[in-house]
DNA sequence: CTGAAAGCGCTTACAG
DNA sequence: CTGAAAGCGCTTACAG
């Protein structure tokens, strides 16, 4: 009957304490002490308040480990990133991170290396499903946004998926206006008077390039200029196809040259500066270059990118968001199955029950903007000049 | 007594065999199945052979969930990091990352926001204590290395630093050889025939920072070079404090100014780098400029920066093999303490099993190397050089 | 509004 | 070498 000691450290008292040390010093049932930390109705409020105040004052915090166990339900999230060599992760993680922060989950994170790529991505979601361990996932998938992440979302197990999206779209998702973004930059171009203007897409197998190629096209029609096929390479989102689509454009007879390039991203867009500093070419005296993602080093090359800026951080905000909403709809459902499927995520039933399966998924597509720098022949502005000076 | 049926989407079977399935498959109790999971000992071969095929042909995957509460052992790993906005903190997670995927552990991240900074790091500690989630905690704290993370330890909770060191070590620690890779850089730069050579310090209230300081000071020495205190300035491992001080040095009159430039980290770098595009400073030419760290975008600025390599990704995966075998021999020792003790690590006994109070902790000091670029004043190399064009 | 009891899927002495 | 039973710290019907 004797409680544990109490120690000096408060650091470290917490550990210890277990719900039935709360429900005896509440002179309640764990029950009851479960119903306030889950804020389940039907408590008095005084012993909610009671309850409340001695969970405070002993700084107990449930073991998540046994809530899961025991309600089926994990505080843990899964994200899902393709390897951390793509300059924009860091970006997303950051505002993932942060906005698990402020909830009571916390972020699981499984990263496909180079070796896991291509074969080991049904792996890696089996493994992910297999230990159990996550409420949801969260995917960064650039590429046809994963069969496995399709199928698990078709049986009923959250997921959301960042950045690419699958076409048609199936799985709910949030990215940015990869056309608006690249009509953007091509007016720009077009305003500044350039009328050759090339493209290097991304690769084509992902709705991201395409949206942007579209986009490209778009904003030359509407200027009357047809799409010359001799101006567009499929680049592979990294800097060597950037220098290689260069080299091509660039051994064109004089006449057919481009004056500006568009690249999909803007690692393409530095293999471009690559070959120009190489070759003597002046950016942007003999050529304008505008990029696609602004990631940091953009402002940091020389000359400065101008670029496309996707809002990576708050896709990642959004993305947890979202999937938080699913996790939490698909609680409830689970409530109204009956028992024994509770946790059969594959059961029919609950495939029925958890979604009209033929509700379009959500989307949510944000806002792009570009970020105007010395490359495509504005004033030169440094890329510094927003460091000021301390004064001391 | 009917097994769930079998479904045909092997993706989805495992998620909802349990130990209880395998052992009636297997003939045997789940005590025995568990033991084979395990890797006990006492097993006859033979059942053990047969469990495993079963659990192979099965899929099966234990919950780690239940695993951890019954055995009081957890297979997650808290990785604790400051906002991604330090450039290197990507790198560490890719080392940290990868060689977790190698285990059977999952990585749940924590990361520090700025809010959470500095009063909040206790708080953030706090919770990962009493949420009990994880078996260990691998701490990149730039800083003080914190009071908290120095009181886990002394309690016998696995913690191993990242990066930043405390003074005197009582953490077991990885990290680079800073006064080895700044003696490097000075040297190289003394080579050069630079003899007024200014430093950039780190915050001197990091070991890093002062060790750095040390290295330059060593080099200096050897050449029977004073260290003149009007060549030396603190600041704060930003790009900001990075221009101040270039500002510092060159508003010194002529025949005191330096001719080169040790920067304490790239970003200070930059802020040199960007001082002198302002000023029309040509670096190299009057003006040698080294960095440290290495982080991705120093070979995009212009001029390319020379600078030292830390081995952030090797930190990661030395950090983690480090922080496993902590938690495997806390494991092992935990065997030879008294039932109710088992999970109680805060009990004097137990601190007293776990280590020797007076054993140094672990240190692991990684070398440096320096990358030479054009901003030390060598021949100018394309930082894009390695980029090979693929022929098509 | 509240509590006793069963159970989540494992591990671990303990007893063969 | 093996198994029955208790227990990890919670949640959840179920019965008041």
């Amino acid at each position: 009957m004797a409680l544990p000691p109490i120690h000096e450290d408060t650091l470290f008292m917490a550990r210890k304490r277990t719900i039935d040390d709360i429900a005896r010093l509440a002179g309640v049932s764990k029950t009851t002490v479960s119903r306030v930390l889950n804020n389940k109705p039907d408590v008095d409020p005084n012993t909610r308040e009671r309850i409340l105040r001695i969970v405070k004052e002993e700084g107990f915090v449930p073991s998540a480990t046994a809530a899961g166990l025991a309600g089926g339900r994990s505080h843990l999230l899964g994200v899902l990133v393709p390897s951390f060599t793509w300059p924009m992760i860091p970006d997303i993680v950051c505002g993932i991170a942060e906005t698990i922060g402020n909830t009571a989950y916390e972020l699981v994170l499984y990263s496909l290396n180079d070796k896991t790529r291509e074969n080991g991505e049904g792996d890696i979601i089996d493994h992910i499903l297999s230990t159990n361990l996550v409420a949801g996932i969260l995917a960064v998938l650039p590429g046809q946004s994963s069969k496995f992440v399709i199928r698990l979302h078709q049986h009923g197990f959250p997921v959301v998926l960042i950045d690419d999206q699958d076409d048609p779209p199936l799985v709910p998702w949030i990215g940015a206006d990869n056309q608006c973004g690249a009509y953007d930059a091509v007016k720009h171009l077009l305003a500044l008077g350039h009328r050759r203007i090339a493209h290097i897409q991304g690769p084509m197998k992902y709705v991201c390039s395409r949206e942007r190629y579209e986009g490209y096209c778009q904003a030359l029609r509407e200027h009357g200029i047809p799409v010359d096929p001799a101006l567009v390479v499929e680049g592979a989102f990294d800097t060597v196809s950037g220098r290689d689509a260069a080299q091509t454009f660039l051994s064109l007879p004089e006449d057919q040259r481009p004056t500006a390039i568009f690249a999909g991203s803007d690692l393409m867009a530095y293999g471009v500066l690559a070959f120009a500093e190489e070759q003597g070419i002046d950016i942007p005296g003999q050529l304008a270059l505008v990029g696609f993602d602004a990631i940091g080093s953009s402002a940091l090359v020389r000359p400065a990118l101008t670029t496309v800026k996707q809002p990576f951080e708050e896709m990642g905000q959004r993305g947890i968001e979202v999937l938080l909403s699913i996790i939490e709809h698909s609680d409830q459902q689970r409530m109204n199955v009956r028992p024994g499927y509770t946790r059969d995520f594959m059961s029919p039933s609950r495939a029925r029950v958890d979604e009209p399966a033929n509700a379009p998924p959500l989307r949510i597509q944000l806002a792009t903007s570009l970020v105007v720098r010395a490359s495509c022949g504005m004033q030169q502005r440094s890329p510094f000049s927003s460091i000021k000076s301390i004064s001391r």
